[in-house]
DNA sequence: ATTCTAACA
DNA sequence: TGTTAGTA
């Protein structure tokens, strides 16, 4: 596990993420206070963002103007993440044949594509008619 | 120069 | 959500 510690290493400021998101800070700090990304710290409190952060900034800002509301977009992340679990159970129990080194590849594929967009537009059209 | 929290003519 | 005030 390399590429996963990369992903949400702590880097950029606010400021960097207004920029590569299109969001203004009070937005970002905002989804912050809603729960849906939690940045790190600096000593002295100065949020620091990780590429995962960003990438989930662009989810929520596209399931926003999709006509979700915050809850919407809650559920949908805790969903990808019992898809994610659910996605690595069953290869795990499926193929115990497989190295670790195998099935970590395998995995890792999965767990981002799953984590993406593609795999949660089902459900997406589900919640958008009850919390919009 | 930037970011942070809190608050609202 | 924007914006502004007073800081760190």
């Amino acid at each position: 596990m390399a590429d996963l510690s990369r992903q949400s290493k702590p880097l950029f400021p606010i400021g960097v993420v207004q920029e590569l998101t299109a969001l203004s800070a009070r937005q970002i700090r905002y989804y912050e206070e809603q729960g849906l990304i939690k940045p790190e710290r600096t000593e002295t409190k100065r949020r620091l963002y990780s590429f995962n952060d960003v990438d989930r900034l662009l989810s929520i800002k596209e399931y926003l103007d999709q006509g979700l509301n915050i809850a919407g977009i809650k559920m949908i992340f805790d969903n990808d993440l019992v898809k994610r679990e659910r996605v690595a159970e069953t290869v795990v129990t499926t193929r115990p044949e497989l190295s670790d080194g195998e099935l970590y590849k395998l995995l890792k594929n999965e767990l981002k594509e799953a984590g993406r967009h593609g795999k949660t537009s089902l459900i997406q059209g589900e919640l958008g008619r009850f919390f919009k």
